[in-house]
DNA sequence: TCGCAAGGTGTACAACGTATACCTCATGGT
DNA sequence: ACCATGAGGTATACGTTGTACACCTTGCGA
């Protein structure tokens, strides 16, 4: 493996581990094994390398997303998807907080950005909303809208919950999302 | 002034204006007009200082918080407190960030911590939950999930739009918060 | 009068990001 | 066959950070 990887790689492990404060230059060197100047070769500053991490990990959770529950009824793939969703959020904190907290240049905006499904994990859910309104599921209403209710809503939840603010163990806090979901879908309920 | 206070206030100063890593111990005290050794005489670290910071501003807002938009329908009233909400959101974008983000001791949690009244904020809404039940606006749920689906949701969208991921401009952004919230309520309406 | 605690200073250190200069080869054009 | 070049690595050093430690000053109660 080329020591580029490698130097993504270890960042992306302590991120994981110990949060993006503790990825320090001479931290992601050392368990590469080279020296701390030796990442400047590769990534501009340590600005850079995070971004390179978040655009792996970006590139790693599009492509592996949305493949399980590829059948049951349309209440059971959305629930899988929010499943999905709480599986990344809860079993890699410290990675959600990087991805979605730290501003980044370029990160895709709503909602021109996700009109012309520019992010794999939102399209299936907007593919499913719209799935949901052809067969009368849902009542008409804007598609993106609905999508960004659910999502937003289930974002608040997990950074509240990652933030020590709901005190209910995982599996409680699973099904209360899974109550705040359907909460914005019977508002949209045909 | 005491420079307690004084100490407190430079730090909560630089950070509105530029956030929390700004908020260096060099920096506040030459703000005040002390060496930076002085501020351990006052908090015991950077990070107990940030509390104390953290402490201050969740008390001044607790004072001033609902005295606006006292009149009014309900949908009117539900509507003053989400854009009392975003007012200081949106306004002081860094202390928000770092008062919702950062993880405290202490926080209260969802939902023991709530019921007895401990968050003025979170319980003007409710108040105005339950009154929107009693009053037949709304149908008979529990009120405090119905208030956290409200906030979890708007918290979202904050958090994406001050992460730059919403390319709306304030207002419609508000907009957007807006039918957000009623979409919820729609789920919850009589 | 003494002492002592509260609150301040000065200095120093380790860890951080990173600028700069240098070294070492593999490679391809002449 | 030569050697210039550029990719990728090292060593060293600087400024900034949080903070440990030793010291100083001053007002107040015994």
């Amino acid at each position: 493996m080329q020591t580029g990887e490698k130097i993504v790689e270890a960042a992306r492990g302590i991120l994981v581990s110990e949060g993006a404060q503790a990825v320090t230059m001479r931290r992601v060197a050392e368990a590469v094994g080279v020296t701390a100047m030796a990442i400047y070769k590769h990534h501009r500053n340590r600005e850079a390398l995070l971004g390179a991490v978040a655009d792996r990990t970006f590139r790693d959770l599009a492509e592996g997303w949305g493949t399980r529950v590829p059948e049951g009824g349309w209440e059971a793939r959305v629930d899988g998807l929010m499943h999905d969703f709480l599986d990344f959020a809860l079993g890699s904190p410290h990675l959600y907080a990087f991805l979605m907290t730290d501003r980044r240049e370029q990160a895709r905006r709503f909602p021109d950005d996700f009109k012309g499904g520019g992010s794999p994990a939102f399209d299936r859910l907007v593919e499913l909303v719209e799935e949901g309104m052809r067969a009368g599921v849902l009542r008409e209403d804007d598609p993106l809208e609905v999508s960004l209710a659910m999502t937003s809503s289930t974002q608040g939840l997990v950074h509240l919950y990652l933030g020590g603010r709901i005190g209910l163990p995982e599996t409680e806090f699973r099904a209360l999302c899974a109550r705040m979901v359907g909460r914005i879908l019977d508002g949209v309920r045909a």
